[in-house]
DNA sequence: AATTCGTGAGCGAACGTTCGTTCACCTCCG
DNA sequence: CGGAGGTGAACGAACGTTCGCTCACGAATT
């Protein structure tokens, strides 16, 4: 209780030296100060406790050493993966990181605009959105735009901001190239909430691969979601029942494979026997599950240390591409869709 | 690029009054100022884009309106539950929260002091510590001692920070009394690292549980493993190795239980029929794993609202009890215990 | 007509730093 | 022995706020 945190002035007092030479000598760089005077200021800190204080110095120097991270619900792991990923390699660079999280999916994203605020006025040098709910929201993207460099996840409407992410067209075409190799031509998809992005471009390179197969997608192939296992059962269910003769099926995360894995079991099918199943994210359990789950690995972690990168340069003032930066995507083939591809 | 905030001198300046009249108005409380003039200054500040800077606000105020988090790699889901729960309880309470994430457990946890120090010269206005790893870390604890107020979910060496968890050994005795009503007497169990103290408090109430019931525990019964998916199937197969007539097993986490499930089923067994499992944690994936997974709920998301709680009042010069502050683990029955008792 | 009071706004100081400049003193050199 | 040069340290200003006090002015009260 009663704490009180020691200034630079008092340790100069105990060492019988100006508050600037002590300043000098504790966190500034170039020395000027004769051994002594330092090993004196040194020990007066020590023994008074000094901590020095980032507020005073963020305020001369106009930069707080402090990133942004505006994520969505990371009760998402593939979100929460990200988010460690990005503030260990902030951390790595001497930045810290502030979060903000988004509510469910449900309200909108309504605070989004106040997240960024909040970051804003909490004057972090740079923002890293990860949060699909802004994909639309002009109101943060004019925030980015106009405040602080930032560096998103997904889209920004009106642009000027980078992105970076994964070849999302392409995972939807490695997990459905390879449920077509395995003879499947009854291929549905569980997917995200429609109006995302990252789900219409999965569609997009799943009705592709479909198409160049000379497989026509259908409507009641393609149930939505909402990103979690209870969802992903519930849409599971939905596509046996809707289109009994399914035998494969393309899950948009690693989450609602979990669900889709078990509703398919409780509907009296076997994984992969029955049913094949492929999905997103290659999540840290995913390899455990039973059976294996064939997964198309996106690069979380590496995505995060390279959005710290990206951001990083920005600041520094570096005018960044307008093209989105895409690092690949790998499919992991497990057990889950049958085994290595047999043609 | 270029980007500049502008102060509030530069909105004064246009609006034509001292900027201590427009720091009333804008930020201030009491107003004492005609309608008009305020009036004219929400304007300036509007068409300037004034946005307030915190960081001289909290110079002055001695007081950043910022939690410190500090916890323990989130890629673990339990932990990414709780952080997520403490910022949006910090948030809706005014407060922002900065993060770190210790390293793996490999290195020992050794960037939690460097962590802390970070937190503090930051001026965070209190932390909360969510790492394990921190348990016997002394020169945490006497950080947070002596300079901010904290509140931790784990033990802190010498006291004097309240802590906040659930009835850990409690955990282990709901589990193992349920495997027992069952009719289990080989009952083993797979653990997060023995030197921590949620491990050892739930192995106690595992023991003390088997020995209210007459049976003996055995160390080739309890083996350990890393909290990891992967970790929890290395364990399960040692376990059915050491001791194949083994009929139940109590495990640490939902995560491990993942891979436990599924190393059972490997090795020819079915759950709950030949082996039954029970767990901890009920992540909002275990009612989808197949068998859905019993498993004893421990309430993180309410654990960072109390802790929150917790701390703001220790931040406004409230003593808080030394004794920790523990909140009811409930079991939830589902199928991979074989479902209810049956006695 | 003299005094009190309230209202609206200005002003100085402080928060804890960093940064650039100035200053005092000593040594060395011609 | 006088000035140049170098070294160690002090000093003033600024960063963008908040807070408490002062001040001017007009209306209301005596």
């Amino acid at each position: 209780m009663a704490r009180r945190y020691v200034s630079i002035k008092e340790v100069a007092a105990r060492a019988g030296v100006s508050f600037q030479t002590a300043s000098k000598v504790l966190n500034g760089g170039s020395v000027r100060v004769s051994p002594e005077t330092a090993a004196r200021i040194v020990a007066a800190a020590k023994t008074l406790g000094y901590r020095p204080n980032t507020i005073a110095r963020s305020l001369v120097q106009r930069a707080t050493g402090t990133l942004g991270l505006l994520a969505s619900d990371a009760t998402d792991v593939a979100i929460s993966q990200f988010s460690v990923a990005v503030e260990q390699a902030a951390r790595k660079r001497g930045y810290a990181v502030l979060v903000g999280h988004l509510g469910g999916d449900a309200d909108g994203g309504q605070d989004g605009a106040d997240i960024v605020r909040m970051l804003i006025e909490r004057r972090v040098d740079g923002v890293i959105a990860a949060a699909p709910q802004v994909e639309d929201d002009t109101e943060v993207a004019e925030l980015l735009r106009t405040y602080v460099p930032a560096v998103s996840l997904h889209h920004v409407p009106g642009g000027q901001v980078p992105v970076i992410g994964s070849t999302q067209s392409e995972t939807g075409r490695l997990a459905t190239e390879h449920l077509i190799s395995h003879g499947h031509r009854v291929i549905g998809t569980v997917t995200g909430p429609f109006r995302r992005r990252v789900v219409r471009s999965r569609l997009r390179g799943y009705e592709a691969t479909l198409r160049d197969a000379g497989l026509e997608p259908h409507e009641d192939l393609m149930v939505e979601a909402d990103w979690t296992p209870g969802g992903g059962a519930a849409a599971a269910r939905l596509l046996l029942e809707r289109v009994p003769e399914t035998t494969a099926v393309f899950v948009h995360n690693d989450a609602m494979a979990i669900g889709v894995l078990s509703a398919v079991v409780k509907a009296g099918r076997r994984v992969p026997a029955d049913v094949a199943v492929v999905s997103c994210d290659d999540m840290p359990f995913a390899e455990h599950l039973t059976p294996g789950l064939s997964t198309v690995r996106v690069p979380l972690a590496e995505t995060g240390e390279r959005a710290v990168e990206l951001l990083l340069q920005s600041i520094e003032g570096a005018s960044v591409s307008a093209e989105p930066l895409l690092l690949p995507v790998e499919l992991i083939i497990r057990d889950s869709c049958g085994g290595p591809a047999d043609h």
